[in-house]
DNA sequence: GGCATCAGGCTTGCATACAAGATTTGGCGA
DNA sequence: TCGCCAAATCTTGTATGCAAGCCTGATGCC
């Protein structure tokens, strides 16, 4: 596949992924095109290049927005998280050294990322552990899809409340580098699927989105029936 | 995913998957707009899909081209094709009862392609069963994947010289799909990455196109170094 | 003859203009 | 005060125009 993928989809993808901006959120091409000082056409191609991703959608003549998977494409997209990359490391005859080198680096960076309170870099960091894993044992192709589905499995992790906590998926996911790292490759893509499996199954109930939310906080209101004296 | 896929995009994969383009065509915006009768805003955002499903590449203001895979991107792709395939048999608990009878129609229409003369259905059938397969098995996400990545190595088996026999590729199938029915997921699994495995080790080696063969043809030329008595 | 140079045509890249539809807003009447 | 209808506004969809770069072919020079 390509790189060059213009400024503006990795812009909107590392948005995605870092949690900056959630699903549903829309994005007009006129608003894009005056934060990025080019024409709407630019624009609509990068929009139209995610929307192929499967990570927009459009509703004609209404605008662009964040996908919001339903149920149903949440554990579709969860299932194929698990088939890519159990698949990959059944896959595999045996592992490069520099991989798992590769790797037990990235663990690193994520239990940095953890002990600070970069919410976002933790949040993209623990997403791209998948996405390394498949570069680094050789396949850009697979990685390049696995990144795609990544994105999805992040927004919807933010549409339903997880009760699954960060420094859980970083032991898990050095357990399973010390697995590539043993020659287990059956035992990593088993705690592989566990893990996202674990992932998948903290993320109990669907959070509803408050329309409101926006305007609320800026007027400083509380929802109905909030408790009017925790505010701060 | 969306299926609405303006028609644009999807007569071109069609004629990919059927063989009727091959790697390394080129595919003008203006021609393109001449034939569906559109401008070439609308042939400009097809394209610009089919590139971020990488299906075509752009040469900047030398064209569009269908991609030609190098030897290790179509390593990648079969690779990606057998973990997807192989981690959606072996992440699956049990088999839709209704699913056997879809693949088994599916290998029933693939024997017809095969006894008539339509090389485009019959290669358009063979590489749709792996898509169906995965549809059927209820991942629209994957099977969507599945699609492009068959595209692409539809267009690798036509840059090779293939001695893989489309009656061995139907066989499998209906091995594969025997195996399913008995609850074998396992085996099945096993035997999907077998039949990827012959399809791609039936590639042999590179034939490299000849950029002048239409002239040749055209002229009723040889090859330098054919015997000129062979010429019907 | 061989090679460098340059003009012309053809391609995509990008911006703009206008058309069509959806949503919101405002006004009117019951 | 509520409900309904129409205009105004804002959105994307599509076409067109022009700029910029690549390739081809001709020309002139060595």
């Amino acid at each position: 596949m390509e790189q060059p993928s213009t400024p503006i989809d990795r812009v909107i993808v590392d948005a995605i992924l870092a949690g900056r901006i959630r699903a549903g959120t829309r994005l007009g091409e006129q608003q894009l095109a005056a934060l990025f000082g080019v024409s709407r056409t630019s624009v609509r191609e990068a929009l139209i290049r995610l929307e192929a991703r499967g990570i927009l959608q459009v509703s004609p003549r209404r605008g662009w927005f964040v996908i919001e998977p339903s149920l149903e494409e949440a554990q579709e997209a969860f299932q194929a998280r698990c088939a890519v990359e159990m698949g990959i490391l059944l896959a595999m005859k045996d592992i490069p050294p520099e991989t798992i080198e590769t790797l037990r680096e990235h663990v690193r960076r994520e239990r940095e990322a953890i002990a600070g309170d970069d919410i976002g870099a933790r949040s993209y960091l623990l997403g791209d552990f998948h996405v390394c894993m498949v570069e680094a044992l050789g396949n850009r192709t697979l990685a390049e899809i696995l990144r795609d589905l990544t994105a999805r499995t992040v927004l919807i992790s933010a549409l339903y409340q997880s009760t699954h906590d960060a420094t859980e998926s970083c032991d898990e996911h050095e357990r399973i580098v010390a697995l590539m790292a043993a020659g287990d490759l059956a035992g990593a893509a088993a705690l592989m699927v566990t893990h996202i499996g674990h992932v998948e199954a903290g993320l109990t109930r669907r959070i509803e989105r408050d329309p409101l939310l926006d305007l609320r906080q800026a007027l400083r209101l509380l929802p109905k029936g909030a408790d009017a004296k925790q505010r701060p």
